[in-house]
RNA sequence: GCCGGUGUGGCGAAAUGGCAGACGCACAGGACUUAAAAUCCUGGGCCCUUAAAAAGGCGUGUGGGUUCGAGUCCCACCACCGGCACCA
């Protein structure tokens, strides 16, 4: 809009208070056994009482990322929403911990580095700079004193100790756990060494070793992207191309870093039942995840020895395979093709190798393949089948080899019909379906051999059928099967944290890798000042000679860690983020994450373990938040935290969208800077207005026009309490010396209608009524309608004559999570000198200073963050008389004022009697009359 | 294709199975003002009627169902958004 007059100086109000709780630290969280100094509002409000006597609240923002744009109206939503909850569970009572930090290694920062052509360590100051201030202008309660950075030694040592965890470690399967790498049994044959040299013996060991870490090495063909000069994780490639700047990436075996993720697979699934996230987002996980139940079968090669193994989750259509399907790469292509089908295959195999993944997935493309040549032995039947190669079969999934069943698989289906192999039926449909494609449940047929049947059996028990048969024969087993894979983490990059790793060159002449010692540690990355990527892959910390090559002819893993290494334990960092011996300590990470012996008696329900709130986007539902929850299990198991799971409540915010209701985006125009909102309309309005939007959790778009409204409405919160006579000196002299502005607020006095009377019975009642609302609204993450029964107060009190000071005080508590810094003003003008003689009808502060504990003494104006939030009185919102709707056959006739406590007689007495209901009445009988005392009567008649 | 979510006034949205549209935006009328801005007051789902109204009818994506009563519960479908996608 065009700048009108300012609604209220929310330009001078809001410096003032942030720089009021920056001075006074006013929102830091005590650890245990810390001393709340005497003057801190903290100990105002708990009376001197250890912090780790008192129920914790952890409530935590995704680590943002700073990028060189700034930020978006996108990231605030979420902040705010923490915020005002953080300053809620404060008012509550609680010990909140609300801390906030940079994940600023990474690639989008360093893309950002070298299209600035600066380095890196520079930008990332700059745009943590620029995030910093943004964020700090908003006014949020982060504990600053907690604040981390990603890039920074002390932090980053942590990051590469544990690493160094999972480097130690191997996963158990008989306890289902991390272990330490000692207790790894060795297999008989290494465990005695029968014959072996020494030196042979424990190179052979070693490999063993090496092999079963959490932490390996292994060469693979991975995601190289040639623009970037790196390879990336499977999550970081979307549609063929890098996630980051959108470029082609290519296949190409190499030598990379991975953590076994997938020995995690189940129990990072079975943890998803024991946390409280969303439904949609619960799914996503599963999904990528994949886990799916089937069977493992062994096809003999005909003419050859060895086997081709399947997987399938249908080995009730075993007769129904008609032939086989390898992946071009499987390690079989070779013995199975026939001299005379040789050049096709080799043909075939090398088209393949051209394709990016874009062209290998893309959707309804004519599946492709050739005949090898060879053929396999149905186990079932003995029936010789025909095997292909076809690149529809992955050799990243399963055993890279499946049996083709076309009658009741799509893909087979397609290919078979394609390439004219025989189509056959195993499984009878409901009466009506075609049984040419039918991939559901239905009854076997067509299923015996010599020495099996399952014909007749549905779906399930055949599968269970056959499934024994082929374990007793030894042709196959039940199995398991996940989507997931391990977690490439390496990186050919510079800005990210350098493996704490060396490379050693054993007797034998190969290469092995050994820790680092935890005194190593933080491992500096070397000052290059040419820190740009190579297109060939050789890492830019290999060009650091020095720092590269060691005394004994070692050197230094060249590789740095991705970006998401830093961000898979910010969380617990932040509980004793300046601990210089430990990543933190263990009676911290106890009583933060809610396992140390219970607090007293919490304010409201108890703590889950875990954070107890973790808000941020969609976007990381599967990346950052699988990678935490395996490093946490990691942590877990070998015994550094005590809860399974990290974050135990965790909420979506919606995307918010241009004005256009398009996502916002530089190319579009539409994008809001809010910068721009706060000059014109303050932070208390802009987190108003973020909140006051819609439901949290959904997409919504922009409105500027929307913003203009909460500002409208914290305008008319400034008048109720605002002498109007003494804004207006305080506007001339504003005009006159708009250097002296904050001190002139001191102008300001206090409407004259505020006073120190007792409030009225109807006052009362529109007092409780909101902080009943806004209390359970709250409770429910429900800000919108939270904020629209601070406006109903407000619309209510602005026609009062009289306002109460006591009132007026409650609503400031229920309002300042909102807009703390208008709720903070306008409270210390209620508590300015000789407005408040008596005191107020409700005890101010309720929990107040002890006798013993006021070391300092009780503050001139209690400190608003830290005020007890108000109970509602349910007494005072009992009516005398009720509007109840009457309905005839279910449709409202009329809307009656009956005494509250009237009988269910009385109630329909008074219904029939309404003159508006008789109409519908007349010449019909009364079938049926249901009162709901309170609620509403329904007439049915015909 | 599969999974998840969402469909309510001109717009953002509210509504334990019980008065649909709270609150806000935009709009219209009025007060204040020389005038405007700001502020304050009033109005408003749609249709039909009417000078205006009253009364009435229709209304929560579509079609069915359960119920005295459905935005809300059940079944089938449609549209949009997000995720996954040759995963055997």
């Amino acid at each position: 809009m065009a700048i009108g007059r300012r609604q209220y100086p929310f330009h001078l109000i809001e410096p003032k208070w942030q720089r009021q709780w920056d001075e006074q630290q006013t929102f830091r969280a005590w650890n245990p056994g810390e001393t709340v100094p005497a003057g801190h509002p903290f100990a105002w409000r708990h009376a001197g009482a250890g912090p780790e006597r008192l129920p914790k609240f952890y409530i935590l923002d995704m680590f943002p990322y700073p990028s060189g744009a700034g930020l978006h109206v996108g990231h605030p939503e979420g902040y705010t929403a923490t915020d005002i909850l953080a300053r809620y569970r404060r008012a509550l009572g609680y010990n909140v911990l609300h801390p906030i930090g940079w994940d600023a290694f990474g690639l989008p920062a360093e893309q950002y580095a070298i299209k600035t052509g600066q380095h890196p360590r520079r930008t990332t100051e700059e745009n943590i700079a620029t995030f910093k201030r943004q964020i700090k202008s908003l006014g949020f309660s982060y504990d600053w004193s907690r604040e981390v950075d990603t890039t920074e030694p002390e932090y980053f040592r942590w990051t590469q100790w544990i690493f160094l965890q999972l480097y130690h470690s191997w996963f158990n399967p008989q306890s289902n756990k991390a272990e330490p790498i000692a207790t790894l049994p060795y297999p008989p044959e290494l465990q005695s060494g029968a014959g072996l040299p020494a030196a042979e013996l424990e190179s052979k060991r070693r490999a063993y070793r090496d092999a079963k870490r959490l932490a390996y090495v292994t060469e693979a063909p991975v995601w190289w992207c040639e623009q970037l000069g790196t390879v990336l994780a499977n999550e970081e490639v979307v549609d063929g191309k890098s996630e980051v700047g959108g470029f082609p990436v290519t296949r190409k075996p190499m030598r990379q870093w991975m953590l076994r993720i997938t020995a995690y697979a189940e129990r990072l699934l079975e943890g998803l039942e024991t946390i409280d996230w969303s439904d949609s987002l619960k799914e996503m996980q599963r999904n990528w995840i994949g886990r799916s139940e089937g069977a493992e079968v062994d096809f003999r090669i005909v003419g050859a020895p060895g086997v081709i193994r399947v997987f399938t989750t249908r080995p009730d259509t075993l007769f129904g395979a008609t032939y086989m399907v390898l992946a071009p790469e499987h390690k079989l292509v070779d013995a199975l093709t026939s001299p005379a089908q040789r050049p096709q295959v080799e043909a075939y195999r090398a088209a393949v190798a051209q394709k990016s993944d874009l062209e290998r997935t893309e959707l309804a493309r004519e599946k492709t393949g050739v005949f090898t040549g060879g053929y396999a032995r149905n186990p079932v039947n003995g029936q010789e089948i025909p095997v292909w190669i076809a690149d529809y079969v992955l050799l990243s999934y399963g055993t890279g080899a499946i049996m083709a069943v076309p009658g009741h698989d799509t893909r087979d289906f397609e290919f078979a019909s394609r390439f004219k192999l025989p189509i056959v039926q195993v499984v009878e449909p409901p009466a009506g379906v075609d049984w040419r494609g039918f991939v559901e449940d239905g009854i076997s047929v067509n299923s015996t051999g010599a020495d099996i049947s399952i014909s007749g059996l549905p779906t399930p028990e055949a599968k269970r059928k056959i499934t024994a048969w082929l374990e007793a024969k030894g042709w196959g087993k039940p199995t398991v099967n996940y989507k997931l894979r391990d977690w490439l983490f390496s990186r050919q990059r510079y800005w990210g944290e350098p493996f704490p790793i060396l490379w050693k060159t054993g007797p034998d002449g190969r290469a092995y890798h050994e820790a680092l010692p935890e005194s190593a540690l933080p491992l500096m990355p070397p000052p290059l000042e040419d820190y740009k990527p190579t297109p060939d892959g050789q890492p830019p910390l290999a060009r650091a000679r020095e720092w590269l090559n060691l005394p004994e002819g070692a050197t230094r893993e060249t590789n740095t860690m991705p970006q998401w290494a830093g961000s898979c334990w910010y969380y617990l960092r932040y509980l004793d983020a300046r601990n210089r011996a430990a990543f933190c300590a263990p009676e911290a990470e106890r009583y933060w994450m809610g396992t140390s012996a219970p607090a007293a008696a919490p304010a409201a329900a108890p703590s889950a373990p875990g954070v107890d709130l973790y808000v941020g986007g969609t976007e990381h539902a599967v990346l950052h938040l699988l990678y935490a929850r395996f490093w946490h299990k990691v942590l877990y198991d070998l015994g550094h935290v005590s809860t399974p799971e990290p974050f135990f409540k965790l909420v979506n915010q919606g995307l918010i969208l241009g004005e256009d209701g398009q996502k916002m985006s530089k190319s579009r125009g539409n994008v809001i800077n809010p910068d721009d909102i706060l000059a014109e309309y303050g932070a208390d309005a802009f987190r108003l207005y973020e909140m006051f939007m819609g439901p949290l959790e959904m997409v919504k778009p922009w409105s500027t026009k929307g913003v203009e409204g909460v500002y409208r409405f914290l305008g008319r919160v400034w008048r109720l309490f605002v002498d109007e006579q003494s804004e207006t000196e305080f506007e001339q002299a504003l005009t006159a010396e708009p250097q002296r502005g904050r001190e002139l607020l001191a102008v300001i006095r206090r409407a004259p209608g505020i006073a120190d009377c007792p409030p009225t019975a109807a006052q009362l009642k529109v007092l409780h009524a909101c902080i009943k609302k806004v209390t359970e609204d709250l409770d429910g993450l429900r800000f919108n309608t939270a904020i629209a029964a601070l406006m109903v107060f407000i619309n209510e009190a602005m026609t009062w004559e009289a306002k109460p000071v006591a009132v007026l005080r409650d609503f400031l508590v229920l309002l300042h999570p909102f807009a703390p810094h208008l709720a903070e003003e306008l409270w210390s003008l209620l508590f300015a000198a000789g407005v408040s003689e008596s005191g107020p009808a409700r005890p101010l502060p309720a929990g107040g200073p002890s006798p013993a504990g006021g070391a300092a003494g009780a503050p001139a104006v209690p400190p608003l963050s830290y005020a007890p939030w108000p109970k509602f009185d349910p007494a005072l919102l009992v009516e005398d008389t009720l509007e109840i709707p009457v309905q005839i056959n279910g449709k409202l006739r009329d809307v009656i004022t009956v005494p509250a406590n009237a009988s269910q007689a009385d109630l329909e007495a008074a219904a029939r009697a309404s003159g508006k209901v008789k109409p519908f009445l007349e010449g019909k009988t009364v079938r049926k009359v249901i009162v709901l005392p309170k609620k509403l009567v329904n007439i049915v008649a015909a």
